[in-house]
DNA sequence: TTGTATTTTCAGTAATTAATGAAAATTAAG
DNA sequence: CTTAATTTTCATTAATTACTGAAAATACAA
């Protein structure tokens, strides 16, 4: 094994451990972070001798990361199995993840609580009222994170970051 | 069961349920959804009765949010039970969230890219300098989360975010 | 100091998630 | 249309995480 190789593997072992912190298993982070990498694009067997997996991990797993949009399914001419290859786009990965943070935990968190809210206006006890007050203020945080999310990921725009951190420091 | 009770009910139920989509187990989000909209600092006792989990869960999860920042260990006059209450603040839960983000994704995620990038930075190969390139800007991207978040989670200014979402619009 | 209250720990169990590998289903080439 | 390549599915197993409950450790009151 070259140094090359060792150093590839080592990022994606390690991507691949990090994964389980941020919510993905750690084959999906493995085979995304293999992808990133990877100059040309991949087919499932590929991944599978490149990443000691199996053929319905494999599966599994890619068709995950195509759901998120961080990978896509590519055509190549004359050949009958599927290739894929990673958004390798910084400012794109940026957003699929903010849309999708959004999608899977603000969105539904928020939901949770504008439910109870509704529920909890007509209580005219005291300490129905206090429930009332704290799901609303909780619901605003969640509200404000969905909504700076949303702006984010649909911004076209790479240039509005830099504006960000001017308005941080 | 009061309708309030229910309600109650409901709303830590279903937070706890997505606890598991944020990177945290069930149970410590019930307990910090619980202690969010208690009017008063509660018992691992309380806790237990009010979530119907075992002492030994309560413990870890109690000392997992403590960690975290989420919940405070509170000192009442009299008593020898440990009382704990949530931070109710939702600009410091939100500070709170940022810097744990910080700490437990970007910051491993960019130690990892950083050690990679200085390693294939002797590579010649015009495969090595692929990989340096691809490296260096990924880590480009964790980066910048990890600026933003550490930004965030430092000022001590809820102010900030109008002017965020201003740069956003 | 003793006894009891309280908290923490941890061996073992339970629950959940991840993965395998072979069969079923689908697709493409001849 | 047939055959083979390829992908998907799924029953089962494996691995990991979460939880229990009792014992150990710690803390506090008398």
């Amino acid at each position: 094994m070259t140094e090359l190789e060792q150093i590839k593997q080592d990022y994606v072992t390690q991507w691949g451990a990090l994964g389980s912190q941020w919510g993905i298993n750690r084959t999906m982070a493995m085979i995304h972070a293999h992808l990133l990498v990877s100059p040309t694009a991949l087919t499932t067997d590929d991944l599978m001798e490149a990443l000691s997996i199996s053929r319905g991990n494999a599966n599994t797993n890619l068709r995950e990361l195509v759901s998120w949009g961080l990978i896509r399914s590519v055509v190549m001419r004359g050949e009958r199995k599927d290739y894929y290859e990673a958004e390798k786009d910084v400012w794109k990965i940026f957003c699929i993840v903010a849309r999708e943070r959004k999608r899977r935990e603000t969105e539904p968190a928020s939901m949770v609580l504008q439910d109870c809210i509704s529920r909890s206006k007509s209580i005219k006890s005291a300490e129905g009222k206090e429930l009332h007050k704290q799901l609303t203020s909780l619901n605003e945080f969640v509200s404000l994170a969905n909504n700076i999310m949303e702006k984010v990921s649909t911004k076209g725009d790479s240039t509005i970051i830099p504006k960000i951190l001017k308005v941080l420091n």
